[in-house]
DNA sequence: GATTGTGCGTACGGTACCGTATGGAAAAAA
DNA sequence: TTTTTTCCATACGGTACCGTACGCACAATC
């Protein structure tokens, strides 16, 4: 384990700034959730002291704060992104956001997402952010569905089963080696989507 | 606040035993996470010292296995109860366990569901006792699909579907006081269950 | 080349825990 | 009653943190 100052990253700077301290706790908050964000551990990881970290923040609370509209940001552009649709390729892209909200290669978003999410139910304050990104989400799915032809209830109930469904996929712990798991998704998928 | 002993429960006791200090660990859980599972506010709660725990317990891991325990067998039967049918009236038994899973009625159970999968993120061992839950209760219900007729393959896609939903849906934060969410869940559980 | 600000190290006090050692009261057994 | 056993209190050492005060090197600025 050697002494390293920064991850090989974009930029070889020698010095951080806010920002490699929110990146490295999102990390940190991916695969040990906010109760491992601690500023002492982000600091040996780094290879610096915590009289780094309160140069550029605050406190504790100060970074968290920053973790959380970091990661709310990121999400918004992201359904964004995802979502629009050429005209008259809705139902293709329904199927593009389901995959990529559930796939295995997302592992560390799916991570993030369960760690924001059992944040938030300690937290008003976080719940709030979540509900914003949830709504939002459904809001572009519900769109991709009215553009395809249904109602508007039926758009919305359907969005709620795609991020229902996805994100209660990834909580699920049954064995994932079974070969048929991946017919299962299609079918599953096709059964969200179809009429 | 007045320092009782021990809440009103069916015998009592002046006493605490193993098992009381598992029920308020589970109640803990359920509103905290492990990462509140703190043995010397387990026993504050008790008006006790953690002189009383250590007893008890040989240390706060051997609470930790004691309520893995104790969380698992409650849910295998619980799922056994909740999915017997009488013959004839499978469908309907379904769309109880959709019901019971989701209601918000069970915030408790919920709450310590999601509690002890964020548990396992971080832990295999907590991860293999959750999979063995999830695999008896995809197992449950693929049997009442599979006795309303469905080939084997569909069952166990409709069951992941079932329980991906009703967890799934537990962990998103949209607008709960819409009047119209009651209908939207009845469209999806018809939508899972239905031809 | 002196001055100032930036970025971090060092050192400290304080809190919230875990686990152990030991003693003591009260109930149960003898 | 005496003797165990059961159940808990007290007191302690140790760890892992948070946040602050202050000092120091280096770079930019003048």
């Amino acid at each position: 384990m050697t002494t390293e100052r920064k991850t090989r990253s974009s930029t070889p700077r020698t010095q951080l700034d806010r920002n490699d301290w929110i990146e490295a706790a999102i990390e940190v908050l991916a695969d040990q959730g906010v109760a491992g964000l601690r500023v002492e551990v982000l600091a040996k990881n780094f290879g610096v002291t915590k009289g780094s970290f309160y140069w550029h923040f605050k406190d504790r609370q100060d970074l968290l704060n920053a973790v959380l509209q970091e990661w709310k940001e990121g999400r918004l552009r992201d359904i964004e992104k995802q979502s629009t649709a050429v005209p008259g390729k809705e139902m293709e892209q329904i199927h593009h956001v389901i995959d990529v909200y559930s796939a295995v290669r997302n592992r560390k978003g799916i991570s993030i997402e369960l760690a924001v999410r059992d944040w938030a139910r300690h937290d008003p304050a976080i719940s709030a952010v979540v509900e914003e990104v949830d709504s939002y989400r459904l809001e572009c799915t519900r769109k991709l569905f009215v553009s395809l032809g249904l109602s508007d209830d039926e758009a919305r109930a359907r969005s709620i089963l795609v991020f229902a469904y996805v994100f209660g996929h990834s909580l699920m712990a049954y064995d994932r080696s079974n070969p048929k798991v991946p017919e299962f998704k299609r079918w599953i998928a096709e059964r969200i989507t179809g009429r």
